[in-house]
DNA sequence: ACGATCTATATTGTATACAAAATCGTTGAC
DNA sequence: GTCAACGATTTTGTATACAATATAGATCGT
């Protein structure tokens, strides 16, 4: 009664998690899980496993699985490091992107820039993913990209929530066209500056997001 | 026949990878481990997969585990990452160390000096662990310290081999006090810097380390 | 009536049994 | 003699069965 060998219930997972189907706090019962993906217990304990390693669950003994809580301070944690590893992206792109690299980079802000001018909201989610995507291949850096794409894994849930605030699209593409022209000029540390700045705005302008919810539901 | 419950199989695999009782590449089989740990084959899988996660050993679907092979190109980018974690860890903990994260500093230097004033290699081993960890601790930043322990983890095999180069444990004394004086006055961008070039002085010397002994067995 | 302890139930953790896939050895053809 | 294809064996992946622990409910005492 499958094919959904391996990583394809982590991965289905993780969306669940992301998309807010499973929001944070909540139990996640093997057998519930077991029965809704037509699986036994174990491939279900072994993606939480996954995740819990990756941060995105957490396990207590005996006591089973949730959603982690990412309260506002751990989530600012998390931008803070986002920040360092993507600015780090930068500053290696600007020193070694070649020109493969420089093409994917303007062939995605292309993307965001017409995603943006159509206010499409999702279509710029995903083509801002490229373009990041792209910066950390860039890096020439196999191991750092690998990190950078999962940090951003884990904070997709969050970055996706605070995409929808008003005029925000906007002034991210403006702030591509900064980045992608220190990388092409080879500016290591205006790159690294910029892009550290990108990230570290999103996790503030998240922190405004939970202030005002919490004033809302308080 | 066990109170081997949770963590202590997957640090058990751990050391004895870092140890280098296992050696890169080596066929982890799931038999073979049961019977050595004296658990079943459940317990045994679930810690590899969360050294899998963590890149310490690679799983190929239907081919068994092994120990991660790490070439000395990813290597050095390993380093490279870890360089600027820790240099993340120092410029924050420089700027937000407070009374008692000095205390635990200066307490794992003075160890670090005994060590290597004793020429005890092992000693020296542990104390310099306490005093990185101390500093990720310094950072106030509980997600980087999280992070930067994981990668300290991971490099622990290779860093362990190269504390044997002749002179290297007096160099590493005298850089961790660069670093400590940095940090006790608060220096963020010093320490910084200082703790960037610790660590990938270490990458390079592996390097040496490796090219020697490729020499050697060619 | 409130609280604590003991028991019943449910859920996690481990072991075993079974199924699927890959490896290795053998056999057969050219 | 070499190479390829087939089959036997080994090993991984999944399901189920069993054990251990935590949770919740009921009973008893104060």
């Amino acid at each position: 009664m499958s094919g959904k060998r391996g990583f394809v219930l982590r991965d289905a997972l993780e969306n669940d998690i992301a998309m807010g189907l499973l929001k944070a706090g909540e139990r996640l019962d093997e057998a519930t899980l077991a029965q809704r993906f037509g699986v036994s217990r174990t491939p279900i304990r072994e993606a939480l496993l996954q995740l819990a390693t990756t941060g995105l669950v957490e396990i207590r003994p005996h006591r089973g699985a949730v959603v982690a809580q990412v309260g506002p301070s751990r989530l600012m944690e998390m931008f803070e490091v986002m920040a360092e590893l993507e600015g780090m992206c930068g500053r290696l792109a600007a020193r070694r992107a070649d020109g493969s690299d420089i093409t994917a980079l303007v062939a995605a802000q292309r993307d965001c820039r017409a995603a943006a001018e159509a206010d499409d909201a999702d279509g710029y989610y995903y083509a801002n993913e490229r373009f990041h995507h792209a910066i950390y291949q860039a890096s020439r850096n196999g191991f750092l990209a690998e990190q950078a794409t999962l940090m951003h894994r884990r904070l997709k849930p969050y970055r996706r929530l605070q995409l929808r605030v008003r005029g925000r699209i906007r002034t991210s593409l403006a702030e591509h066209d900064g980045i992608l022209a220190a990388i092409e000029q080879g500016d290591a540390e205006v790159a690294s500056t910029l892009l550290k700045a990108h990230i570290i705005i999103q996790g503030e302008r998240f922190g405004d997001l939970v202030a005002n919810l919490a004033e809302h539901t308080a």
